[in-house]
DNA sequence: TTTAATATGTTCGATATCGAACATAGCGTA
DNA sequence: TACGCTATGTTCGATATCGAACATATTAAA
């Protein structure tokens, strides 16, 4: 639904701000900060599946998420990999651009299709370079990207398969705003870097108790405070740490 | 056998240019560079088990490491605690102040005592404001840094104890500069996240394979070659990656 | 309507690690 | 020398997840 009113509302040059404030980093900048990006930047449509980037392919490209979402993964090998963040709209994809290369530290793969605002990294280093106080922002916002890894790695290390699951369901429902999106048994698995039949016990266990609900590859959260409940902490700390240090 | 040759060419003012080479960063930069860190920064001793910040304490100093080495542990609960990285003679703790805030992603600990050389946040945070080729060398550290760090993640994830064992042992000599190092199973074990039996049998494992010898605290890598096998492959990728994007 | 493709459900033995003890051995100090 | 502290060794049952199948159900396409 807001993919479709997105969608309509894009005429070249018109009024595309009214897009720009459903990404949250792009909502804290100053209206100044905010019309240089966006004149700059243009909204593109991101399938499910494409890769963006990974160690060896720098980006190309800075992307500001509306309505999508990507996993980045520590690696290309697909049994064994893990996703270390996850961007979407609370953020964006090649703030790494701010220590001078686009390099990322794994596989950028849009897990959730929809659009986002794209920027050449050339015209974003420009930007960045020239306007101290967004630079400064983006800095803080990669900060808070790191301290997540790090917070990921610990949390896959130590919790369970459902308290992840409960975790990266709540941190996937707040990147596309809203409680139902469409992804796979199978997707999810991929993620959190374990197989399948993990995930499904765990999604049956949260299901059985009326937390989230789901069928062919739609989720529905039900019971956002049941997932609180089931998810680890690790869930409330990041949000905790974006909103201390990212958001004013 | 180097601290103590470091510590006795120390005299203030006179030729601490000798000990600076230890450190692998600060070696990389431009002699005018580095005169210009030495100038401010203070040779200190660091003792194991000293915590230098964490995450509801930043930084109050940057470090460069000339014979110690430093833990970054997720967090500051004993058990649930896994090492994110690990800084010692190869790079600098702090290089997240580059971003403007020395808020660390988990808690700094010394593992192993030593020298380092010391310097204000602030007086950190002018020098590389001023010297754009050494904040741009830094900033190229602080990538790697986080690449290392998402590395990590799946490392512990995916990777057997006696396979990361043998990575930390590794990645402790080079940081120590030594092949002989003093270090217990339980620390070792407090790195890895996992328990000391683990640790004791990974341990066992490598020195029944000649690989390593170790009596009370003291650990000694006999065969390298032998610690190269069966170290994951973790270790190669991320000595490869610094060389590539660090050490120009 | 039939068929194929895909998503989810279920089972089961194997294995790594946990969690919790208790035992032994080396080293410093009284 | 005797003592106590600390580092390492060893055992054992419990548990989470793996690895590999195969089964079923839903949707889309022919």
């Amino acid at each position: 639904m807001s993919t479709s009113i997105g969608s309509s509302l894009v005429h070249p040059n018109s009024t595309p701000l009214i897009l720009a404030p459903q990404n949250r980093l792009l909502r804290g900048m100053s209206r100044r900060d905010l019309n240089c990006i966006l004149r700059t930047a243009k909204l593109v449509q991101l399938e499910a599946g494409t890769i963006l980037g990974n160690k060896d392919r720098p980006l190309r490209y800075v992307y500001f998420p509306v309505d999508c979402y990507v996993g980045v993964y520590s690696s290309d090998a697909a049994p064994a990999s893990i996703a270390v963040t996850l961007v979407g709209s609370e953020g964006m994809l090649g703030s790494v651009l701010l220590l001078g290369s686009g390099q990322l530290p794994g596989t950028a793969i849009v897990v959730g299709g929809g659009t986002a605002w794209r920027m050449s990294k050339t015209a974003f280093a420009a930007i960045v370079e020239k306007h101290t106080a967004m630079r400064r922002y983006l800095m803080r916002y990669l900060h808070h990207a790191i301290i997540n890894i790090a917070q990921h790695a610990g949390c896959s290390h130590f919790h369970s398969i459902e308290a992840r699951l409960a975790r990266w369901l709540l941190m996937i429902s707040d990147r596309v705003g809203s409680d139902r999106f469409v992804l796979t048994q199978q997707t999810l698995a991929d993620l959190l870097g374990v197989q399948r039949v993990g995930v499904t016990l765990a999604a049956s266990a949260l299901q059985a108790r009326n937390v989230i609900d789901y069928r062919r590859g739609v989720i529905s959260l039900i019971d956002r405070q049941g997932l609180l409940a089931s998810a680890c902490h690790c869930y409330g700390i990041s949000e905790a740490h974006y909103q201390k240090f990212v958001s004013k």
